[in-house]
DNA sequence: CGAATCTCAGGCGAACTGATATGC
DNA sequence: CGCATATCAGTTGGCCTGAGATTC
């Protein structure tokens, strides 16, 4: 039988091992896995909110204003005010930021095909639907704890 | 096609989520997740060195030596020398380490319940074996890395 | 001697809390 | 008004580097 804490220990090994893998790749460039991790969701499409940022990557606004204010610094990202909604920023890569991704993203794909290298074609979609499913199961226990302070 | 960058986003996310739940679920007995990651491995079995304990919870020695004085600090491991080897630490936990610990397992059944509650009960094993490759194949980028150092 | 284990000082990015300003 | 978005100050835990002591 598998059980729920040997689910967390290998979830908890296979994504500290790629983060690790990931900022050593990064590591001569100066930027962080979670950095790498923001400016990809930057290079999907436009201009987005801080807030969206935060719902892309699951982090916090906090912490997510704190690494674009690093980014920022390095003139990888700008961060303008939103035409119609005067509370929104309005986030997009620079030039630079644009450069810099392809570059760290050419750098990395050598890591990602050794990722690929463990699975046959089919076992790499069941995986990432499994993964998702965990990530809404943990969502729904949100919604609930946040519930559970009004009662 | 699945891209080796959905697999990284989905195991990013799903690690995320599992452990910022974790983290709540412990917030009010001031344990975080990692330090719940390192007393399960302790409560494991016997004494086990520093080293053995980097091992296991996939961190480095200097984070587990800051976690572990946290720990001691509030009386809940204690790190004897080792017996036989005066370089090593034998670490255990204390009375009240099991005791704190046995109740951070009951306040987290519901948890790992939930994380089961996503599969059925043969896609847990996938699951745990996929994320099992995922570590074979990081850590072999890791022994290239460090033997690249030297050519 | 070299190698392994641990200690110590210090720095940094990430994550959080709480309070606040501003615009919807 | 309530609500959402973002800012700012401050704290913490985790992870790392680099140097050193001790023991095998």
């Amino acid at each position: 039988m598998t059980t729920g804490r040997e689910v967390a220990r290998a979830l908890r090994a296979a994504y500290l091992a790629l983060h690790r893998q990931t900022n050593d790749c990064f590591a001569e460039d100066g930027v962080t896995a979670d950095q790498f991790a923001l400016l990809s969701a930057l290079a999907d499409g436009d201009a987005i909110t801080q807030q969206e940022l935060v719902r892309r990557i699951g982090s916090d606004p906090n912490t997510v204003r704190a690494m674009l204010l690093l980014l920022e610094g390095r003139g990888l990202v700008v961060r303008e005010r939103h035409p119609s909604d005067g509370r929104a920023r309005s986030v997009t890569l620079t030039a630079k930021g644009r450069r810099v991704f392809k570059k760290l993203w050419r750098k990395s794909e050598q890591l990602r095909a050794r990722l690929l290298s463990a699975f046959h074609p089919d076992e790499v979609s069941v995986l990432v639907r499994l993964l998702g499913h965990v990530v809404e199961v943990m969502r729904e226990g949100h919604r609930r704890q946040t519930a559970s302070q009004n009662g």
